[in-house]
DNA sequence: TATGCTTCCTGTAGTCGCTACAGGATCAAG
DNA sequence: CTTGATCCTGTAGCGACTACAGGAAGCATA
């Protein structure tokens, strides 16, 4: 049984995002010893760690808080997660490929400015067309 | 010299965020004709424009609106418009990378996901470490 | 002229995922 | 007994919008 702040370092998620998380309901509310304060079992700390990886990964939270919930349930169910999953890399992949676009603008638009021209060719770009 | 809607569709700018630009000081306020409407001149519309390209480049707010000022200046800050250009393109480039693992970790977390497994192989990768 | 639809106005609140306080209570160590 | 760390609640801020509510005005048709 740990406080906040333990379950913070041994989860990694910082102290006001764990109560953050509480709030908005995406983790079970945590025990509360006679002062008031929270208690955290292994097993809820490991449920952080399992947001925060899930969060690392891109999903949001309230997808990483369902997948949680499937965690928990009788019966995984394996289906709906796989769809989160492939969502997910389908995101991340549009997002890059968006991203390659922009980058290739961009490069576009830096290559010919040079310090010193009396014009600038950024400027000019992007008030064009 | 337009209405909000009309400069909202020349420029591409929703008529809702042409008026947080303004709130913000993100573009000069327009002109209001007598009934108390705003008014554009097409040069505050090609403001607008401006402003959504360096958005669509994914130049923060703040930087579109600082590269307005410096057009509309006496004279033009190149090396100071070539900065924000390189750390636009720094921080696009940054991102891809990220998204880039980020791709990778979640099609390995994916690959192995098959419907009908009585376990599910990617809440386990989820759970492990 | 009356009606009804559209556009406009201001002001406020919601989104997402935190982050940063303020202002107080409690704990553990010296 | 004091000091400093940790905890508590509640609220506000970030960025860049978006979505109303509640009202005023304009425009077209009957």
């Amino acid at each position: 049984m740990a406080t906040i702040g333990e379950a913070s370092l041994r989860s990694g998620v910082e102290i006001e995002t764990i109560r953050y998380y509480e709030r908005k309901g995406f983790v079970p509310k945590p025990g509360r010893s006679g002062n008031g304060r929270r208690v955290y079992s292994p097993s809820a700390i490991a449920n952080l760690r399992f947001i925060k990886r899930c969060r690392d990964l891109g999903f949001p939270l309230h997808v990483a808080s369902r997948l949680l919930v499937i965690s928990m349930g009788e019966q995984v169910k394996c289906g709906e997660v796989q769809n989160f999953g492939q969502a997910q890399l389908a995101e991340t992949r549009s997002k890059i490929a968006e991203l390659e676009s922009l980058r290739t603008a961009l490069e576009e638009l830096v290559s010919n400015c040079e310090e010193g021209s009396t014009n600038c060719p950024m400027l000019e770009k992007l008030w064009s067309q």
